[in-house]
DNA sequence: TGTTGAAAAGTGGTCTGACCATTTTAGGGT
DNA sequence: ACCCTAAAATGGTCAGACCACTTTTCAACA
C-alpha cells in the first residue's frame, strides 16, 4: 500500500502552525489571536483538534483564554508547568522539600551572580530595601527574593523561580518578623558590597529561619 | 438559578482528577490508563474535554498514548515540553545560552551537595566512570551529568534537568574527547573524595571547554 | 491438540453540529 | 450625545459519528 499514513499527530502540527500564523502575522504579546472557528476554517482542521492544541498551550501558560473574549498571547509567563509537573511527580512530602531545595538553589545561585557583577550589585534596590526596612521594621519576603532573580538577569530560571516560589507561597508571601531584619539587612549589605560569602550565609540563615517556622502559622510571640 | 456557575475550566479540574485517579489506584510508570470513553463516563464529562486534558498533558510527556493502543503513564523523558517552550519563548541567541546557564546551576548544585554527603560520595559509579575513561579513553558526557543528578536527589531538579538537558542535547550527548579527559577524571576523583573547591574547579574548566567547541562539529584536530 | 488467521471488540484521532455562558458590538430610542 | 438592549462573536462543553490502528477472541484448519 502507498498509504503510508504517517499522519503526525494533528494537534502537535497545529501547535507548529500556530506558531508561524504567529510570526508571520507578527502578533505581538498580549494581542488577539484568531478565533478557534477561523483558525478551524484557515488550518483546514476540526475546531476540536485546534481546541486541543490552544489548551495545550493554555497549561504551559503559552496563551490566555478569556471565556467570550478570544484567545490572546500571553504576557506574563504564568505557565502551570512545574505545578502540573510537581502535581503528577512530586506528591508527597518529600517533594514539597525537592520544591523548596531548587528554589534555592536557584536563589542562592544568583546572589553568587549579582556579587561577582559590579553592576548588579551596585543597583539602588538593595539600599532602598535596607532603609525600607529601618524605617518600616518589615518587608515582604517574597519581593526581596524576586528582585534578586530578576536582578541576575536569566529568564528562565526567573520563570521556573516564579512557579516554585507559588508552590510554596503561603511561607514565603508574608512580611518579615523582627528576627528576620537583622539577617536580611545582612544579606542586603553584602549584596551591595559583593560579599559572596558574607551572602550567602546571612541568606542561609535566614531560610534556616524560615524553615523553622515551617508552614505552621503563628500569629504571635 | 441556583447555578453558580463557578466552573473554572473543565479540563483543568480533569487534570487535577487525572493525578488522584492515578494516585488512588496506584498507577505506576509505564501502566496503563483508563481509556478516554472510561474517563468520560466516570468523571461525569465530555469525551473532548478529557481529551483536551490527556493532550495537555501529552504536550509535557507526562503520558504516552499509542493509537488504538490505549493511554499510558510516562517512562521515557522524550516530552516536547522544552522544544515547544523554546519554540515559543526562547527563540534568540540569549536564551539558549540562558537555557545552559540553568542547566549548570542545578549541576553545580548537585556536586555541592554530592561532596557533602559521604552515602553519595562513595557510590561506586564514579570510581567506574573512571576506570571506564582510564580504559576505554572515552565516556558520554551527558551520561556522568545525568548520574551527578541522579545521585543528588532532588527529583524535582532532575526533571527540569532532563528537560534543559534535552535541549541543547548535542552538545552534551557525545562522547568525550582526549583533551577532556583530565578534567573529567579530576571532576570524579574529587567528588569521590569530597574535595568540593576542586570538583567545582575540573567542573567549570570542562564546562568552559565545552563552550569552547560550541555548537561546531569538529571532526577532530 | 496446537496453530493460525480472520472477525470482533477496544481505543485513540478527527470532524461536525448543537447548545450554553460570557463578552463584545451594533442599533435604536431618548 | 448618551444609554440601554438585542444581536453577534467567541470560548466552553457535550454528543454522536466515522476512521485507523491495536488487541482480543474464537473458529477453522493442520
Amino acid at each position: 500500500m502507498a498509504k503510508e499514513t504517517i499522519q503526525k499527530k494533528v494537534f502537535l502540527e497545529i501547535v507548529q502552525q500556530l506558531r508561524q500564523l504567529i510570526q508571520t502575522e507578527k502578533i505581538q504579546a498580549g494581542e488577539k489571536l484568531p478565533s478557534e472557528r477561523v483558525l478551524s476554517e484557515r488550518l483546514g482542521v476540526g475546531r476540536s483538534s485546534v481546541r486541543e492544541a490552544l489548551r495545550s498551550l493554555e497549561l504551559l501558560g503559552l496563551i490566555e483564554t478569556r471565556h467570550g473574549g478570544g484567545t490572546f498571547l500571553a504576557t506574563t509567563h504564568k505557565h502551570q508547568l512545574v505545578e502540573v509537573l510537581s502535581m503528577f511527580i512530586l506528591e508527597d512530602e518529600r517533594s514539597k522539600k525537592d520544591v523548596a531545595q531548587t528554589r534555592q538553589i536557584h536563589e542562592k545561585e544568583a546572589i553568587r551572580i549579582i556579587c561577582s557583577t559590579k553592576e548588579m550589585r551596585t543597583s539602588p534596590v538593595w539600599e532602598s530595601f535596607f532603609v525600607k526596612l529601618e524605617i518600616e521594621g518589615t518587608v515582604n519576603c517574597r519581593d526581596i527574593l524576586r528582585e534578586i532573580m530578576i536582578t541576575s538577569g536569566n529568564r528562565l530560571a526567573l520563570k521556573i523561580w516564579f512557579q516554585l516560589a507559588a508552590y510554596d507561597g503561603d511561607r514565603l508571601n508574608r512580611q518579615s518578623t523582627e528576627d528576620e531584619k537583622i539577617m536580611i539587612q545582612t544579606l542586603l549589605k553584602s549584596l551591595e558590597l559583593g560579599y559572596q560569602q558574607e551572602a550567602l550565609k546571612a541568606y542561609g540563615q535566614w531560610m534556616k529561619h524560615l524553615d523553622n517556622q515551617g508552614g505552621v502559622k503563628r500569629g504571635n510571640t
